[in-house]
This record gives structure tokens, C-alpha cells and sequence, in this order.
DNA sequence: AAGCGATATGTTAGCGCTAACAAAAATAAC
DNA sequence: GTTATTTTTGTTAGCGCTAACATATCGCTT
């Protein structure tokens, strides 16, 4: 077994040159038939193998990363973890890493950017292949640190600016607009906005800017705000549209910044009689699975998010570098539901 | 900057070296900055820290765990990431970890003991300063790498079993029991169980077993089952609940395995008219937040969740291992509420 | 002014692994 | 049967970093 410098932690593991010397090999045999590369004969092979398994030898891809600067890891920034959004992205990218040998190492900013600058430099020193970063908008010294050490950035959830070198997701701008127009072409006028986090989703703040200026270019009105600090949730949908509509001049449509948002507003309304889309209307964001299983089908707009994570992560795993700039809008669609 | 031995994938990274000689000091000292131990003059380390951020210098702490065989790093085993569960449970341990200046590496299981296996081999190559796992059960080849490797192993999300070190939960036998003891109080006498997974959720199947036995021990009786193999949801809820009260005779009462479930149960009694509880009662497990933002709140069971995250991480960081065996059963309790 | 502990820096020898090169051994070509 | 080619193994040097062990330098006491 392989001597100790100091006691350790844990238990003492053996070396690629002890399984070596177990199989009556060299250790750079033991190298190869671990990692699968070169020319290796099946007795050999078998030999390694046995005496690796019967030692418990493990593979230790640090050493072996220290000494071929490339690990098998890919940094993933999420703003939280609290939002089942996420969940379907990163479930995209772990298959698509995971396939590939690759594993993610996550960081979460709840939603500041100046945390998201010290995960990206922690994650940085692990020398992942490449980082996969919340939408667009970054600090200076971020983008400095990217630039100095080139590492590959795959910026994800929207495509509204400019990807530092790629980004998958969709247009904001669009989408909030699209509901604005469906909402509007469907009669209502007088509209409420119901957000979370306190503003800092950059994202849903671009769709509501992006709403609010349609519903004003076509003569309508956002009569009312909400935006709870809180991440968001249905409960805090229930609570806000409780406050919305308990005003003297309540709305007759609302926007959520997301599903559970107007679920919890669906909520409110079967449990006070308030018929909807008669007395109000609702409107979501992601088009997520539960909404069918409601009383009423909100509509939303369906966001790829599985396909967003898998994209970015099978763009960190290409080699080349020659679609640098893309733009990868996967759409996301408005869907018409019961609410409105 | 430094010298590479081939072409690498990304630009070449300045190491201690170069950032030695740009601050004019030895590379120890540059390596005694960067990590805040030893005796360091002020002068120096100012010099040192500004030559590090302009050259762009990041840390490389593989090379640094490769040194000294202790990487800050515990490897995160979950089942799926399709659950809301477990966000808490990994805001729990990434808060935690996060804290003391370690990451967390995931892999996901899909609820296969084969593939959790494959799982934690790949994730001991990281040679991680622990492993978190779900639940007690586990491969004979899995206890046997980690009994080779010795690494810490904390086991979570259940008690009911023997820890190979320690586990963080609780009993799901309990749990099942107060279920089916609370509604055998209130009157009835003809159970549902919908459960999802293809009865790949281990904890889930000894909580409908500890319910079921008790039921027919006080003279009720189990008189219908669904079990999708879909991931669980409100949607798979609905569609099993329509399933088990389409029947001639329909259960008066319905365990699910989640809350997500049992929502799509309520939603589906909304929508049809069907008075809960009293034609037929809904319970639900694990006492998520969004219980409360519905029509009826749905009885349930609470699991401490972001707790055993918590718990779990901070005693892979206690370095003592005399807390060996130790079983901590964080209590989960039943809240009534209108749908029994 | 010598002596001392505390502070501050440097030197050396590795960690466990892999790239690159070298050298055998087996096979094919003629 | 010899040479060229492919397959199989081994040797050497070093990745970027840190523990352990020097070696200075400083401030302070007596």
C-alpha cells in the first residue's frame, strides 16, 4: 500500500503502482487499462483489472487531471435551487455530462451576481472544462476572469444580449410580449404583475418590461404590482393575488413570473368563488406539468428547459470553438389554456 | 506563463510560479498566500494577492489536493433530481458544505441500486472527503469499496436499518404507522395506496407496509393499490386517483406516497365534484410549503428536510469518527389537516 | 552585546498520475 | 528467413502544488 507522507483522514488507498506490482506489471500498464487507451493485451487486461477490484483500487482522476490539465468536470452556476425550473436544466445537462464521462459541479448565486463572481472563481479552480452560467448579465470582474482564463462559457436561459462566447435559451422579450398581445387580442385591459425574489430574476424582469410596454402600446394599463422578496412559490402567488384583488379597482388579467406563481393565484380564486377568466384572468411562465393536473389549464408559455441544459452542456463537451458567438434560441410558446 | 507540455483545450494558466516570480518572492510563499496559513509579512502578501488578480491566477486546488490527499469536496448521491424533496435537502447541504469552503459532486441514481453503485465508484475517484447516500440500502459490492476505501459515508432521508456510519432521517415505519393509525381515529375503513416509481422508492414501500400492516391489524383493510412507474407528480396523482375511484368500490380514504401525488388527487375530487373527505380522504407525505396555498389543506406527514441536508453534511466535516454507528432520527410529524 | 523566541521566507522531495519516447515481442510481407 | 509493421510493455520526466525541514531576520530581554 502506498505510504503516507502524515496520517490522513481516511484510509490509506492504493496506487496505480501497487495494483502494478500486485499484477506483476508495470504501473503505466495499470495507467492504460484504467483509462482504456493504447495497446493492451487481454490477459494483461484481465490481470489489472482482478487485482484492481480485489485491492478496492479507485482511480484517482485528480492525480490524473493534475497531470493532463484536463478534468472531466463542468462547472454549473443556478441562481437557486428552491425552483423546480432548474431542475429540469440541470437534469439536461447532467445526462448529457454523464454520457460523456463528465460530471457537474454546482454553485448557487441566489440570484446576486457578486456571489455568482465568487462561485465562478471557486468553480474555476477545480479547471473544469468548461462553466455553464445563468443568463447574460454578469459583473466586470467576472467577465475579466473569463476572458483571462478562457475557459468555456456556455450561458444559458436566455438570448436576449450578448453571449460571452454561446447561449442557449429563448427570448424574454418575446415571450412577454406574446402573452401582452394575447391577453390584450382576448379583451382584457387592465392588468397585474405579480413577481418574486424582490426584481432580482433578471430574466422576469425582462418580460414584464417587455409586457408592460406592449399592454401600454395598445392602449391598455398595468394598474397593479406585486413582488415578494421571497423565493417564489405558490403560496406567495396566493398571497399576492389576495392583495391584487383585494384593492377597489382590482385587474382583470394578472402575469406571473411563473407557474406556481399563478397556480397559487388559480388557488385564491376556487377558494373565494372568483371566477376565472370571467372576474380575472391568469397567465403563467414555463408551461410546467403540474398545470395539467389543475382544476383549470393555466395558460403559460412552454420553455424548453430539458433542451436548454443538454444544449449547453453537449456545446462545453464539443472541442471546437468555431460556433463562438452562437445564439441558440430554442423558442419558447405560448400556451392557451383555460385562464384566459 | 506557464509551459505546456501539449496543446491544451483552453488558454495556458499562469501557476504559483509565474506569479512568484512577477511578485518577486518564491513560489512557497505564493502558495502560503493563496491558502492564508504560515507567517506572511503584509507587504508581501499584498504584492502577491495584486500580482495574482492581474495576471488572472486562480487557484489550483487539484494540484493542491493532489499534494496532500484531501480534496474539498463530498460527493451527493440523490435518486432523481425530478423532486422537489430534494432541492431542500441539497439547499441543506450546500449551505452547509458551502460554509466551510467545499463543494458538493453530484449523481443521480434514478432509483437503481446498480446505477448508484456505478455512481459512487465514479464519485470516490474524486477522492472525495465523504459520500451522502439515499437511504440504508445499498449493493454488497458498494459496502465493500466503501469498507476498502474507508471514506466517511453519511446516510440519509431513513433510519429504519443499520447505518454503515451514520444516517441522518426518519423512521418511515413510523411515519406509515401514524398515518394509518390517525385515519383508522377518524372513521376509515377502506384504504387506497398510490405510490409512484414502479415501487422503486424504497422508503416509500416501507411506510405503505408499516400502514398497511396496522390497518389489517385493527380490522380495516387495503383495498386498492396504483403504482405508476412515471416519476411522481401531481399529473401521475390525478390520473391514479381517477383510476382508484372509478372502481365499483372505491376506497373511503387514500394514502399517497407525496404530496404531489395527493394534490393531483384533490385536484382531480375538485374538478368532479367529489367531497373531500367525506367521500373519500386524501393524505399526503412529506409536508411540502405549496400544501398550504391549496383549496383544502391536505393532511400530511413532515419531514425535516433541509435539516437532514444540514445534519448530514456538517458530520462528514467533523473530522472525529467516534460518532461511528451513531442514528439520527430527526422526527417526522404528522399535520392534519382538512382532508381527513 | 549576546541570546532568545517569534516572524518571515526559501529549499527539497515528493503526491499519483500521464505524455512522450523507447524498446521488446508478435505478426505480416516479401 | 529476413525485414517492415503492428502490437505490447516499460522508462523517464514532469504536471502544479504542499509538508517538512531549513535559514534568515526581527524585536525584545537581560
Amino acid at each position: 500500500m502506498a505510504r503516507r507522507r502524515s496520517q490522513t483522514p481516511q484510509k490509506a488507498q492504493p496506487t496505480m503502482h501497487d495494483v502494478a506490482r500486485v499484477a506483476g506489471v508495470s504501473q503505466m500498464t495499470v495507467s492504460r487499462v484504467m483509462r482504456g487507451t493504447g495497446y493492451i493485451s487481454k490477459d494483461v487486461k484481465n490481470e489489472v483489472v482482478k487485482a484492481a477490484r480485489e485491492m478496492g483500487y479507485v482511480h484517482n482522476r485528480l492525480a490524473g487531471g493534475n497531470a493532463t490539465y484536463d478534468n472531466p468536470i463542468v462547472g454549473v452556476v443556478i441562481p437557486t435551487m428552491q425552483n423546480r425550473v432548474f431542475n429540469e436544466v440541470l437534469s439536461g445537462i447532467n445526462d448529457t455530462l454523464v454520457e460523456s464521462g463528465l460530471r457537474p459541479v454546482f454553485g448557487v448565486t441566489e440570484y446576486s451576481l457578486e456571489t455568482e463572481e465568487d462561485v465562478v472563481f471557486d468553480l474555476l479552480s477545480w479547471r473544469p472544462r468548461g462553466l455553464i452560467l445563468p443568463g447574460l448579465e454578469h459583473t466586470p470582474s467576472l467577465r475579466k476572469i473569463i476572458s483571462q482564463t478562457g475557459v468555456r462559457v456556455a450561458e444559458i436561459m436566455d438570448v436576449d444580449g450578448d453571449p460571452i462566447s454561446a447561449c442557449f435559451g429563448f427570448s424574454h422579450a418575446q415571450a412577454g410580449e406574446d402573452m401582452a398581445r394575447h391577453l390584450i387580442e382576448r379583451g382584457y385591459r387592465r392588468f397585474g404583475i405579480v413577481g418574486s425574489q424582490g426584481g432580482l430574476d433578471l430574466r422576469a424582469t425582462k418580460r414584464f418590461e417587455a409586457f408592460s410596454k406592449i399592454v401600454i402600446s395598445l392602449g391598455a394599463e398595468v394598474v397593479a404590482r406585486e413582488n415578494d422578496t421571497q423565493a417564489s412559490s405558490m403560496e406567495a402567488g396566493r398571497k399576492m393575488t389576495l392583495a391584487l384583488l383585494d384593492e377597489p379597482n382590482p385587474p382583470d388579467a394578472i402575469y406571473y413570473a411563473n407557474d406556481d406563481l399563478a397556480a397559487g393565484g388559480l388557488m385564491h380564486c376556487l377558494a373565494n368563488g372568483i371566477d376565472v377568466p370571467k372576474e380575472v384572468a391568469l397567465a403563467g411562465f414555463n408551461g410546467l406539468g403540474f398545470l395539467s393536473a389543475l382544476t383549470k389549464r393555466i395558460t403559460s408559455t412552454v420553455t424548453p428547459r430539458y433542451k436548454i441544459g443538454a444544449d449547453a452542456a453537449s456545446w462545453i463537451l464539443r472541442p471546437s470553438s468555431a460556433d463562438d458567438g452562437l445564439k441558440s434560441d430554442l423558442g419558447a410558446t405560448l400556451r392557451i389554456g383555460e385562464t384566459t
